[in-house]
DNA sequence: GTCTATAAACTGATAGAC
DNA sequence: GTCTATCAGTTTATAGAC
């Protein structure tokens, strides 16, 4: 529950879908909702996105993201106590969703070698769709450790680490994978060097490298499998 | 050149050891300056890195990095021009040894496995007896490539990473490394796995993850070289 | 080299008219 | 729901006394 001022009688189901509540906010549900995809809220909230992972959190300032609403910086007070309950909001549906997905296929009936791969692939869609919150999620690390608003992000993304460490586990358990990785450090390996592909992946990101030729996920998918499983496998076959 | 302010007679050779010049900053060696290991201005920069480190260019004050010398904000102003002459300067030194150590490993008559290993290790030393700088260097990269002062730091790193890419493709063309890898992915994922290997090394850091113990170079050194040879390496076998 | 004092601009946030 | 107007606090940086 990231947002101070939300309605009490509003209780939020934890995994809705990416894009934002389709209707009914409070508990009058407009017609106009339906036809104007994204209301006043929610343009505010995707400005504020932008400007978080463009320009950090305290690098962005409120008047920023009100110009790019075309609004004055007081009326966003209207919608949000505070700039950092925009904060809240912007990240809040990722995360959680990060973690249902790991938890998903950490807990299928598969290898831990499909599994693996299923989860490398997963999250880079995830994180290539959503950039600009990972970004946020990550550069703003700080502050989420801080405040207590935000302990369930921390939570959620301890809960997505034991998912993949599970899938590690389980990989050395039944000898498919080698006996002598070091679990915590190739999950978390793993796991900082997929967040990171976002950076060369397209230029129009903050930190835009000069990558010889633009990749797509799929591409990218490969290249992370062959270099993960590569390093764990037991058997030398893998791709 | 970072400074503004740097007398014109003096010209910093690129190369000095970390710790940073022992006497004689203007013509007139004084004889306190060598008792006063750290003279009043590497004091400031010191406090500066830490700061900058911990809690971002933007979110640390000029009164912070005053209070922590025991001197007031304005004072700070006898010593550097800006507070961003003093971001340049914490970081100048270091961009500059990282690139020679890469480009001397790089240069050596070894095969690319031993280069690879060398670097990957001696990386690892570097990054990890200078963390604090290391930190800003990646975090603050947007201002970097911002200002036209800073335009160095970004030819030094990628200069850096072409060190890297060589010794790559040089074990490609020996027929050591396989031939699938893609040079440039695995040059920058290997590169930016080793920076975020100082997240978790020590507790002290400003984003310190819960690690079930805490590990030493030696130790992440073998992760790392066991890790990456693996992927890359054409016959399976390297630790 | 440090302090006093302060400028000038900007920050997040508020109160109340419309 | 937005605007007008503005508060109170903070920011980097400067000028000149000591």
């Amino acid at each position: 529950m990231p947002s101070r001022r939300t309605p009490p009688v509003q209780e939020q189901t934890a995994n809705r879908p990416a894009t934002n509540r389709p209707a009914a906010r409070r508990g009058r549900p407009s017609q106009a909702d339906r036809l104007a995809l994204a209301d006043r809220r929610d343009q505010i909230l995707a400005a504020a996105t932008r400007r978080f992972a463009e320009s950090g959190f305290i690098g962005t300032t409120v008047r920023q993201i009100a110009d790019d609403v075309q609004i004055l910086s007081g009326s966003l007070y209207h919608h949000f106590a505070t700039k950092e309950d925009m904060l809240g909001e912007a990240v809040h549906d990722t995360v959680i969703r990060m973690r249902d997905m790991a938890q998903g296929i950490a807990n299928r009936a598969a290898s831990a070698q499909d599994r693996l791969s299923a989860l490398i692939r997963g999250s880079l869609a995830e994180l290539h769709s959503n950039m600009a919150v990972h970004a946020i999620l990550y550069n703003e690390r700080k502050i989420f450790r801080q405040r207590d608003d935000f302990a369930y992000i921390l939570k959620a993304k301890k809960e997505t680490f034991l998912a993949w460490e599970r899938i590690f586990a389980d990989g050395v358990a039944d000898g498919r994978f080698r006996a002598d990785i070091d679990i915590f450090l190739t999950a978390t390996t793993t796991m900082r060097m997929l967040n990171l592909s976002t950076d060369w992946f397209r230029g129009e990101g903050s930190s835009a490298q000069t990558a010889p030729f633009l990749y797509d996920i799929e591409k990218i998918g490969d290249f992370y499998c062959s270099f993960i499983l590569r390093s764990v496998c037991a058997s030398p076959m893998a791709a």
